[in-house]
RNA sequence: GCGGACGUGGCGGAAUUGGCAGACGCACCAGACUUAGGAUCUGGCGAGCAAUCGUGAGGGUUCAAGUCCCUCCGUCCGCACCA
């Protein structure tokens, strides 16, 4: 074997190997077990960060893990490549979007392929390519068929830096996601997705995901946000409709007063003609004025102005003012909520402010029905001045015995409400999928025919934003012929949410050359679902609940046969440098590209699974990446002393069992550390533990060592190191005479009779306190063990006087004398 | 405010089922080799002279607690007028 550990070589070498061989290319002919790993996808901003080396480093350790245990494993790559980055590049510095994309896949493959990541680019994708995104048309039509895709006149998120619509997903905190500019509201026609329809099983169905984080499971739980109420129709006098939700119908009958949304339809014509609706007017208008932000922080002060109309309570018959405020929201519930002052906080603090009046409903007990309320009365209670429903408990009995009452009248119904909105995907940018859609005069909305996909991206357009779809400005784009009657017709101008493309690309991964459809549906059920994802947090609600929903959606179509698209999902954490994110604008990134170039692949990747477990955040620091590079030399230089030197066999001696035993819990250890808990920092420091007891026997032994047992320890440590430091284990497998890669060998089988050790050493407690450590014969008895420490020479002083009256024995590991 | 995660040496972390706290690595210190060392190898490395004390603080359960229970503090994340 060469002296030195030549990265450099190595891994250039192995990489031309792997590719020319296509070691790592799959296909559905093989008796094997699936496995389908996947990592997010990235986007091609350009160069690859710690974060993709993170997350693809996880992936290729469970890829090749999985593949040497006997899977068929899928582990393919690809590019989320439509999006804005491409189109702001073109604005700024005049390049094609296509073409600063496609640059940048290029340059980021290559970085991909010197990480030597177990890819079959065979399967590789793009969704900005015409093979692709004709599909993602083809998908959005079946969603249109099914009644899933709707177009609506909305009011919408606006990101005015961006100049375009974004989902509910995208506001974060009154924010845009991307660029964090204040997101305005605007009325516009826009295309949607009813997710809403799912709201239910989504929710459901969580619960049939044990391999997620409960942490994701919670923010889409809450994302959900279903909520059990009833549906009471207040009416105005003049005998108009106007429904509330509320989770709290038990306290219908303290109801003192009804507030509207400031945009609630019901409010103009109950004002109108009358002396309040000028300053109505000025109310709502100085409401909407306000920023997504204020309207919802919390700390906005309440305010709320009579609007001169009344409603009637439906239980009582009683008369309350109807007011508006800004507290209020349209698109939750009916944007009409009752006010009941006694026994809701925010309704007890309004109240006060506009003195309102305060009507107890729930007491503690009936006989504090009289008792003063200091603040709303919150607690579980029985209800008072409630009519027949007097001496109820609220809750569950009164909520169901009132809106049983209600229904009987025809005035109320027990309702589910959601939090999650329908998926705007409309998007007034230009690189993204067309909205397959056509316009015509006498025929309406229609579907492009399937023949007709995809609907190209036209290229002749101006990309600088002014507030509609670039494509307009196409002069040839918009023309097109109705496929219905032949006719003029115009296209729709829109392209879709890129979080369209990446809700199903797991799918087309099954199948990527498919010409004649989205998907085969036999190599789909042959790979569905993916047995594991990894990727960031980031995507708890997008594109984790699209995918799942696009999922379900799908089979409901009967085009996939599973109704979730991942069984498990690991979330990793950030890559860090001094305690914070690495970002260009503080400086602090460290290039994968210079880390790889300075010592090689595997060191940084072995160092990224070793700093840190996988779903916890990551210090980079620098001289423990020097650390995984020592010791891959170490390992060099031991294997090459190994199979330079001229060892024996020999009769097994205590040392050689020792040997043997642990590398035997080496293979042990790694293998559980792998599979059952994904702890690599674990399984690495286990191998660095093996490579020090190997050194250790080496020292001890010299020319004496047992051939057959250091070379199984070396053979073995180098399938073990395969996963995590691929091509110097191929080169190590191959230089000590060994055919093949080590991705193409069985990973190594343990043999538990030789994890055993003859003797232990036991620790002797008095009253729990460490009094001494014993080596003993393993496999002793608890009376045995008992006696043992007994007989010892100072068991008397361990007691210090004391008498033992009681000893606890836990076999081959401690002896803890009770004393009194 | 609500929900979740976490808190262990100088640092990253380990301790998987309640059973020797600090594995493994980094940094540091000493030594060897050397003209030299930012290479390599060997040894040391929680605090304390010691008995002992030590896993954010305080209490509890237990023969035994980093691990279980209660109270509190801190950090991070998510949600936040949701009726």
């Amino acid at each position: 074997m060469d002296k030195q550990y030549n990265f450099r070589m190595i891994e250039s070498k192995w990489q031309q190997i792997w590719a020319d061989e296509q070691i790592y290319k799959v296909d559905e002919t093989t008796d094997k077990e699936k496995y389908y790993v996947l990592e997010m996808f990235p986007y091609p901003s350009g160069n690859l960060h710690m974060g993709h080396v993170r997350n693809y480093s996880i992936g290729d350790v469970v890829a090749r893990f999985k593949h040497m245990q006997g899977y068929n494993v899928l582990h393919p790559m690809g590019w989320d490549s439509f999006g804005l980055p491409a189109e702001n590049a073109a604005i700024k510095h005049g390049v094609f979007p296509r073409d600063w994309t496609l640059e940048n896949m290029a340059n980021m493959r290559d970085q991909l392929k010197s990480m030597g990541i177990s890819y079959d680019w065979d399967r590789e994708v793009a969704t900005c390519l015409p093979d692709y995104y004709k599909w993602t048309q083809w998908l959005f039509i079946q969603l249109y068929n099914k009644g899933l895709a709707y177009k609506k006149h909305a009011h919408v998120n606006w990101c005015p830096s961006c100049a375009t619509v974004l989902a509910n997903e995208q506001v974060v905190d009154g924010c845009c996601e991307r660029c964090h500019a204040v997101v305005e509201k605007k009325a516009l026609d826009q295309w949607f997705f009813k997710i809403t329809d799912y709201a239910q099983r989504l929710l459901d169905d969580l619960e049939k995901l044990p391999g997620w984080p409960e942490k994701v499971k919670t923010m889409q739980n809450n994302w959900i946000g279903r909520s059990e109420g009833v549906q009471a129709t207040f009416k105005t006098e003049a005998g108009e409709d106007l429904p509330v939700f509320t989770t709290r119908v038990d306290t219908i009958f303290g109801v003192t007063y009804m507030v509207l949304a400031p945009e609630h339809p019901m409010v103009e014509k109950l004002v109108a003609g009358t002396e309040y609706e000028q300053p109505v007017a000025e109310f709502v208008k100085k409401v909407q004025q306000l920023s997504n932000i204020d309207r919802t922080s919390g700390n906005l002060e309440k305010e709320g102005m009579f609007i001169g109309a009344y409603a009637i309570n439906p239980a009582t018959g009683g008369r309350v003012p109807i007011w508006i405020t800004n507290y209020v929201l349209m698109d939750y519930g009916t944007g009409a909520v009752m006010g009941v002052p006694s026994h809701d906080e925010r309704d007890f603090d309004f109240a006060h402010k506009y003195d309102l009046p305060i009507i107890r409903v729930i007491a503690e007990s009936a006989d504090k029905a009289d008792e003063p309320l200091e603040a709303a009365y919150t607690e579980i209670g029985v209800l008072v001045n409630s009519g027949e429903f007097d001496g109820l408990t609220n809750k569950p009995d009164a909520i169901d015995a009132i809106a049983a009452w209600l229904e009987e009248k025809g005035l109320g119904k027990k309702v589910i409400n959601y939090r999650l909105r329908d998926w705007l995907i409309s998007r007034q940018r230009y690189w993204g999928a067309p909205i397959p859609m056509v316009y015509c005069e006498k025929c309406g909305v229609q579907p492009v025919p399937e023949d007709q996909l995809p609907v190209l991206l036209p290229t002749d357009v101006e990309f600088q934003p002014f507030g509609e779809s670039p494509l307009k400005t196409s002069p040839t784009f918009a023309e097109t012929t109705c496929p219905c009657c032949g006719g003029k017709a115009t296209r729709e101008m829109d392209t879709m949410d890129t979080f369209m493309c990446s809700s199903w690309y797991f799918l087309r991964y099954c199948d990527p050359h498919n010409a004649d459809a989205s998907w085969d549906k036999e190599k789909a059920a042959y790979w569905m679902s993916v047995d594991q994802y990894i990727g960031g947090v980031e995507h708890a609600i997008l594109h984790l609940m699209y995918s799942r929903f696009f999922t379900k959606a799908l089979y409901d179509m009967d085009l996939v046969d599973v109704e979730e698209p991942f069984t498990n999902l690991l979330t990793q954490g950030m890559v860090l440098k001094d305690g914070t994110k690495m970002s260009k604008s503080l400086g602090n990134v460290v290039s994968p590209e210079e880390i790889i170039g300075k010592y090689g692949a595997d060191t940084a990747r072995l160092f990224i699974l070793f700093a840190a477990p996988p779903e916890r955040d990551l210090e980079w620091n620098d001289s423990a990446v020097e650390g995984c590079y020592r010791f891959l030399n170490r390992i060099w230089k031991l294997v090459a002393g190994i199979y330079g030197a001229d060892y024996r066999t020999r009769e097994l001696t205590s040392a050689d069992k020792e040997m043997r035993r642990v590398l035997h819990t080496t293979i042990k250890k790694v293998t559980d550390d792998i599979a059952g808990r994904f702890n690599f920092n674990t399984a690495i420091s286990a191998m660095m533990e093996l490579v020090n007891a190997m050194v250790a026997y080496r020292d001890a032994e010299g020319e004496a060592c047992n051939a057959d047992i250091i070379k199984e320890a070396a053979d073995k440590l180098i399938l073990m190191l395969s996963p995590f430091a691929p091509h110097i284990s191929d080169e190590m497998w191959q230089q000590t005479g060994h055919e093949g890669v080590a991705y193409n060998q069985p990973w190594p089988q343990y043999n538990e009779e030789f994890t055993q050790k003859d003797e232990v050493e036991i620790v002797v407690q008095v009253n729990g306190k460490l009094k001494a450590r014993l080596v003993i014969p393993a496999g002793m008895d608890k009376a045995a063990a008992e006696a043992y420490v007994a007989a010892q020479a100072d068991y008397a002083a361990w007691l210090g006087g004391k008498t033992a009256v009681k000893t606890i024995v836990v076999p081959d590991r401690l002896v803890n004398i009770v004393v009194k």
